[in-house]
Parts: structure tokens; sequence; C-alpha cells
RNA sequence: GCCCGCUUAGCUCAGUAGGUAGAGCACCAUCCUUGUAAGUUGGGGGUCGUUGGUUCGAAUCCGACAGCGGGCUCCA
């Protein structure tokens, strides 16, 4: 009978045994050094995914390469639970989202446990539960006693498909984020938090975060868009009010011809009374507003501005300039207007041209080139002209000057802004934590008091998309009584946006069962911040900046010490299949369970560690699947036929070994150094793999030899640590060949193996010889041969004495142990 | 328009102080089984995107250019 390579009885086996002995629940008495090993949580959707399998895979790598090199390691798991797939379900289908949800983490949680992570399950949770949920209430009342949380009547965005509001940061190009409909705009009251508090520090302390890709911080730099200029406080003729505007500029504010303002500033109305076409503009204005964004800030759309038929005066020059109502005027960002410089500004230059407005030059290059161009705009530095007092003084200077002289006349002065907005929390739907508030017709707006929480989800109401939340029509929900008076009170129907749930999950895990604290801060700070993050670059923005807020939050307030949530952050690639990631729409979906079925867990693992690095995008190969799964097969094959060869043969080393012994050494242990480096140096798993590849291939060549003149004890120690090596890789079959080889422990309690530097030297090398560059030859000599003696042999050889003939040797270089270069002339 | 990444064998990708271009898959041959399936050993295959430069020597460092991919963008 064949000792086949049975992944099903292996896999099952060790799953099971791993769980009964609680190999990897945490023992938090021990004292040896702590390393948190995160990955970004699953919203349970229903099945797992190609990239779940990627981003766990990676994690549990360096989780367990982690606890082999002696770590006490916490590597946790638990559920994004609350979110619209469970209430589009109910709507659909009829399923209770709370059934739904919890269906689908039973689910998934088989999923997971069938590839063999090694997460302490001790401490999985789900946001849904109300042992969770509770404490993010707790928490947003915490934000609301700091002044955090406030509620403020906004425009902001609406998806019709959603039914709800987002967050700006839920807005991507016009569209809803999870959905891709067109964001609208609504104007509503809503609760926000106030993560602009918080701009300066979130982007200058990216600097901190020295384990993150430059490419996130970037990201999250670019979204935070800190952007230092001078307000000016333009007149308007005929008012009081004032027309404040955010320049870059302030040295171009002499060539201003022109006001422009959005259609949504506050004084459109006030400045078009009594216009004699105030209809006329008033449908103007209507007609951008009715637009959705993106048609409106697109680049093709056409700028297109109106007349008020009101003036601004220009604080600096007196100048009386029309006021315009523009259509590329934001409303939300810096004041709402702008000033018009069409001779240093491409976009006033083309809108300046449409509409008949004066070209007013008021700088010059500093160097004037020849044939300088005309009919565009100059918008780079230069000296200033036609600009009063300041004429003649460079752009720079005039930045300084003009800002510091509008501030002390009071008409404006130096300006920070920010493309961050506050971070809208409210969302018109049932599946999420509700907002710990109540209104009441005396007391007004009242936090739920500490020891009422949690403020519960009813489960009997009623799904129907109607654009607000079931809450709102279940009445034992809404109507309660005042904490502070006792009257009658309503409800906040709102619940909380699901990225709350996910901005404090991190520290739920280092103490998931606190019934009196979101956690106790002695043992967060044990834990944080977490070692090393892996997940989705689709998250740099939202999920990794709302859990930078809440974490520098915590820490001001003394909740925790660690004022950064993760010290390193590794982004992984997406998993595609014919160049494009996996899609139901697409249907190249590959199934995990089908794999795991048909090939095992081990092999689904390897494969998808081996196929990429980490950080880069993953092309999904059927061939390489059964590549992985041949490897195994051949280090199974390999094992089995030694076990009972070496299985007695003692473990340490004679002195003397022959030659085919000493360069078996040379490949195990140079590929366990290799290894080493690959794992934990770089995270470069597939070169790590690929090197186990070689180290297996070196085996079966060693094989080869009759068995009687094999070394035994040399094969053993090959093959113990060829297993170490794999055992994050590859759990279980590592496991199952570890235990057949005599061993009664789990090789996942072992330590990392240590690699003999000595054995990794080669006795002797061979030296490339180059002449001019070029490869002619090459000599085998004695490891550490004398450089003379090298070139000397070298010389001698024949090839090389044909270069050289008839030629003068102008130099000789010699690298030691590798290659001598003899240049000749 | 700006920023980032990539370009190496038919395919997917390594190449970590500039010094012999490499793994896996695929392909061909070999042997073993020759009842499949699997397995063993060996082999072919690359002007390292193009182009200048630095160097005794460049896939590697520097400068252009090209192609592909990603991110940001009427942000005043």
């Amino acid at each position: 009978m064949i000792d086949r390579y049975n992944f099903h009885e292996i896999e099952a086996k060790w799953q099971n045994h791993w769980e009964s002995t609680n190999l990897y629940a945490q023992q938090e008495k021990d004292n040896l050094p702590r390393y948190y090993c995160l990955e970004m949580f699953p919203y349970p959707s229903g099945r797992l995914h190609m990239g779940h399998v990627r981003v766990y895979s990676i994690g549990d790598v360096i989780a367990r390469s982690k606890r082999m090199q002696g770590y006490n390691v916490l590597h946790p798991m638990a559920w994004d639970a609350f979110g619209l797939p469970a209430e589009n379900a109910a709507i659909q289908h009829g399923i209770h989202p709370h059934k739904w949800t919890w269906s689908n983490i039973d689910h998934m949680k088989q999923e997971l446990k069938k590839l063999g992570f090694s997460y302490d399950w001790s401490r999985e949770y789900a946001t849904c539960d109300p042992t969770y949920y509770k404490w993010t209430q707790w928490l947003f009342l915490f934000l609301y006693k700091h002044g955090l949380a406030y509620r403020k009547r906004a425009a902001v965005n609406w998806c019709p498909s959603c039914a709800t509001v987002l967050a700006n940061e839920q807005v991507v190009a016009g569209l809803c984020e999870r959905c891709d409909t067109a964001a609208e705009k609504a104007d509503l009251e809503q609760w926000f938090f106030r993560i602009t508090d918080y701009a300066d520090r979130l982007l200058d302390e990216l600097d901190k975060l020295e384990g993150w890709p430059e490419k996130v911080k970037a990201m999250q730099a670019n979204w935070i868009g800190r952007s230092h200029g001078t307000e000016i406080i333009f007149g308007i003729e005929g008012f009081d009010d004032k027309l404040p505007v955010f320049t870059t500029r302030p040295d171009t504010v002499f060539g201003v011809t022109y006001m422009v303002i959005a259609p949504e500033h506050p004084l459109v109305g006030k400045l078009i009374a009594g216009q004699e076409n105030e209809a006329e503009i008033r449908a103007f204005v209507k007609e951008i507003l009715s637009q959705d964004e993106i048609t409106r800030t697109s680049e093709e759309t056409e700028k297109k501005g109106m007349f008020t038929g009101r003036y601004a005066v220009n604080p600096l020059n007196n100048e009386q300039i029309p006021i315009l109502i523009g259509n590329y005027v934001v409303g939300g960002y810096g004041t709402g207007a702008v000033m018009g410089v069409p001779a240093h500004d491409h976009r006033d230059f083309a809108f300046a041209k449409e509409y008949g407005l004066l070209v007013k030059t008021v700088i010059v290059p500093e160097v004037v080139t020849e044939g300088a161009k005309t009919g565009e705009a100059y918008v780079d530095d230069g000296v200033l002209t036609g600009s009063g007092q300041f004429t003649g003084l460079t752009s720079q200077e005039a930045k300084e000057k003009i800002t510091a002289h509008l501030k002390k006349s009071g008409q404006g002065g130096p300006k920070v802004n920010y493309r961050l907005r506050d971070w809208l929390i409210s969302r018109q739907r049932y599946w999420g934590t509700p907002i710990p508030i109540v209104y009441c017709e005396k007391c007004g707006t009242v936090p739920v008091p500490e020891e009422d929480l949690p403020v519960l989800l009813p489960t009997d109401v009623e799904f129907r998309p109607t654009g607000r939340s079931p809450l709102v029509d279940c009445d034992e929900f809404v109507s309660t009584s005042c904490p502070k008076c006792g009257g009658p009170a309503r409800r906040e129907t709102d619940t909380m946006d699901t990225f709350i749930d996910s901005s404090w999950y991190f520290l739920r895990y280092t103490d998931p069962h606190n019934t009196e604290s979101p956690f106790a801060k002695k043992k967060a700070d044990a834990w944080m911040p977490v070692d090393q993050y892996i997940g989705g670059v689709e998250h740099a923005i939202l999920h990794l900046l709302y859990s930078r807020f809440f974490q520098m939050v915590l820490a001001d307030y003394g909740m925790v010490d660690a004022d950064i949530p993760f010290e390193s952050l590794l982004a992984q690639g997406m998993v595609l299949q014919d160049g494009a990631k996996m899609s139901k729409s697409k249907g190249n979906v590959v199934d995990p369970d089908r794999i795991v079925a048909q090939y095992g867990a081990d092999t689904a693992r390897l494969f998808i560690l081996f196929a990429s690095p980490p950080e880069r995008d993953l092309e999904w190969s059927d061939e390489g699947v059964e590549g992985a799964y041949r490897f195994i097969n051949r280090v199974w094959r390999l094992v089995v036929e030694y076990v009972d060869l070496i299985k007695d043969v003692p473990r340490d080393m004679p002195e003397e070994l022959g030659p085919r012994e000493r360069e078996l050494r040379r490949i195990v242990h140079g590929s366990v150094k290799k290894i080493t480096s690959d794992i934990f140096d770089r995270y470069s798993f597939n070169t790590a793999i690929s090197a186990i590849m070689e180290l297996v291939n070196g085996l079966y060549q060693y094989k080869d030899i009759p068995t009687g003149k094999q070394d035994l004890g040399v094969v053993r120690e090959a093959i113990e640590l060829l297993l170490l090596v794999l055992a994050p890789f590859t759990p279980h079959v590592a496991e199952e060949l570890w235990h057949r080889l005599g061993h009664s422990e789990s090789i996942h309690r072992q330590l990392w193996p240590a690699y003999d530097e000595a054995a990794t030297k080669a006795e002797e090398i061979t030296i490339v010889v180059q002449v001019n560059g070029k490869v002619r030859d090459r000599v085998v000599v004695p490891a550490g041969s004398e450089t003379e003696a090298v070139k000397e042999r070298v010389l001698a050889q024949p090839r090389v004495q044909e270069y050289v003939a008839n030629k003068t040797i102008v130099k000789t270089v010699v690298v030691p142990g590798k290659l001598v270069n003899i240049v000749v002339k």
C-alpha cells in the first residue's frame, strides 16, 4: 500500500488537534516579547473570496514565523458585521439582517478554519453584537463629551441607491464608493465627528509611520489637502457684506479683474435681488445646482458664468470689479468665492476670454525670454509690475508683504485651507449602531447616560426601501423619556457609519470580553500599537485615516498610550484573473472552497504566497496551483521514503564529512539563511518558497546516491530544517511529517532554526574570468585563495592566453571569491 | 496636467552593497511504470522596453524617451 499524500485526512486531523489543544490561544501571563499581527477583519458577506485567502495567508505566515522566533503573538479574528448588504438582503429576500449576518459568519468561520489559520478564536466578536456596539456607543458619547461629535444642518452627499447620506471619503469621483451610483446633494441635519480638528496632526504625523508604504501616506496627505495661502477680504459696492476669498497667489492681487462665486454661495440671493434679469440668473443658478457633482466638476464641462450686476472692491487698489456666478467654483471649498486673475491662471484666462473680461498682467518673468508666449497665462513666479507699492518685488517677497499688509489693515491675512472636511457619521439605515442620543422638547439634545447603554437595536421592524431608517416607524424605539427631566422624548433614529465600528476594533481584541469599558488601558497598552497590519490598499484613506483619528483622540484623553494604531502596514495587491480583478459581474471568480476541496488548504496557501510578492497584484493560474500541489507531493514522498531510515539516527554531526555531504549541507544551510532573511527582513514569501524548492531539489539529488553510501545524519538534519521552514506556509503537512519523524510536540511550538554559517561556505569557488568585461573563461580555485595566486592561475589559462596575446595588460581587477577581469589594449 | 509603480525565458515572477541572468509552470527528451494516473533525471529557450552617461565591468546606478497599470485633479 503506497503511503500517498492525503490532505483531507491530514488537514482535518491537525485542525482538530490544534483547536482542542488551544495551540494559538494567547497566554497573557508569559514574559515573552509581544507581537500583534492583525489582518483587516472581513465583512460577513456570505463566502470567502480569494482576496480574503490572500490577506489571511500572508498574515498567518507572519504570525506563525514570529511565534517561531519566540514572540508571544496576538493574532485574532472577528467580524465587521454591520452594513448595508444585510439590510438589502432583508428587503430583497425577507431574511432578517440579524439572521442573514449570523448565518454568514457561521459559514465563513468554517471556511477560515478549513484554511488552517492560526487565530486565537477566544477573542472573536462581531460588531453587530450588543456587547460590542455598546462600546461603540460609549465611544460616541466619549467624543461628544469632548466636543468632537456635533450635529449641524449641511449640504451632504446622498446616495439614492443606498438611501443614505455618505461621508466625503465615501464619495469617489462623485460616485458612491459602495454602489457606484452618482451621489446627490441633500440639505439635512446630521451628526459629524470633528476630524478637521486633527487635520494638522493627521498630516504632520504621517512622518511617524515609518512602516507604512509611501503610496498610502501620499494618498492620505493628498486627501487632507492642506494648502497655505492668504485670505483677502473684498468689499461689495453698495453693501456692507464682505466677500472673502482664499488664494495661494496673493502676489497677483493687483491683476484681479473679476470675482466668481459659487451658485450655492450664501450671498447669491441678496446680490441678485432686484436685478432686471433676476429671473434669468435664478434659472442659471438652478440649472447648475441641479447637476450632479461629476457632471459639474468634470474636466470637459464648459466653464459657465453670469454677471450678477454687482461689483466687488479690491482692498489693495479699490478697483471695482464685476461679480459673477460660476459653475466651476465649489461651494464647499475655501470661501466658495474666487478672485479671477486671467493673466496668471490658465482657467481664469480661458474664462475671461469667453466672457470678454479684462486681462491685466501684473507678473513678468524675472529673466525675460525671447519669444515669450502670448495668448496664454503666465502662471510661474516672477517680478511684480503695476502693483502699486509692491511693484518690483519678486513673487515670493510679494506674497509675504501683501499678506502682512492685508493683516495689518484688517483686510485678510495668512490662512490655511484643508480639503478634509468633518466626518459625517449619520446613516439613514437600520443595520448599524444606534446613535445614543435623545431629543427632549424641554432639554434639547441629551446624550443617553452611560448606565443605560447599550441602546438596543429593535429586532421587530419592517424593512421597506423607503429611504429612511425603519427605526423611524418603530414607535417603541422612538418614544422614550428624557434621561434628564423624565418628560416625553424621541430617540435619534439614524445609525452610525460602520467605519466607526472598525475605527477601534483593533483595541477591542486586546480585551474582548470586558463588560466595564471598551478595553482596559493596561491590556491595550500591553499590545498597542499593532506591530504589523495587513490589508487592501482600497482602505488607504477611509478606514486607515479614521483609525488614526480615533487612536489620536483616545490617546489624547488618556484611554491608551499609543497615539498611532498601526506601526507597520502591508498593503497587499489584488487577486486577478486574466488581468482583471475577480468579480461576480465579470464571471472570473475562483471559489476558494473548490480549491481547498480539490487540493487542500496547504496547496491553496502555498500557491497564493508563491505566485507574487505580497504587495503586488497576483495573477491566478490553475497551472500554478497544480504546481504547488505537485511540490507538496514531492516533499511528502521525500520525507515519507526517508522516515524509517532516519527516524532513529542521532542528531549530532560527525567530525568528518564527505564532499557530497558538505555540498548538501551547504545547500541546506544556505537555503535556511536566505529563507530567514526573505521572511523576516523583506516579507518576500515568494522568493522564500522558491528557495525551499531549491532545497528540495538538492535533497533529491543527494537521494540518488545509493542508500548505503548516504550519511543519514546529514539527511535527517536537512529534512528537519526543511519542515521547520515550511511550517509557516504549509502548516498541516509540515506538522504531519514532523510527527512522523518521531516528534511528539507540535512543529508550531518549535523555534525558528538557526543555520550554520560555516556550512554555507563553499570550499571551492568558481571564479569568472573576464577580458575587457566579457566572460571568457572560468576557473575553480579553493575558497580563500590569495589574490595573487588566483591572478596567476587565471593568466595561465590557455583561453586567457589567446585573448591576451599581442596585447598590453593595462589593469587586472580581482573581486575576491568572485571574478577576475583583465583589461587589455 | 501632477505623483507613484511596472517593463527580465512562451506564461507568472525572482534577481537583496554593480561582478557567471534564475525559480515555478509550459515545452522537448530520458528513465520508471507501461492498466491508467503519477513519478525520476536531463535539456532547449532571454541583444534584461529603447537610448545616452558613469565604470575595468550595468538587468542593477544616473539622465532622457516609449509602452502598460494605478492614484489625485476645475482646490482657487
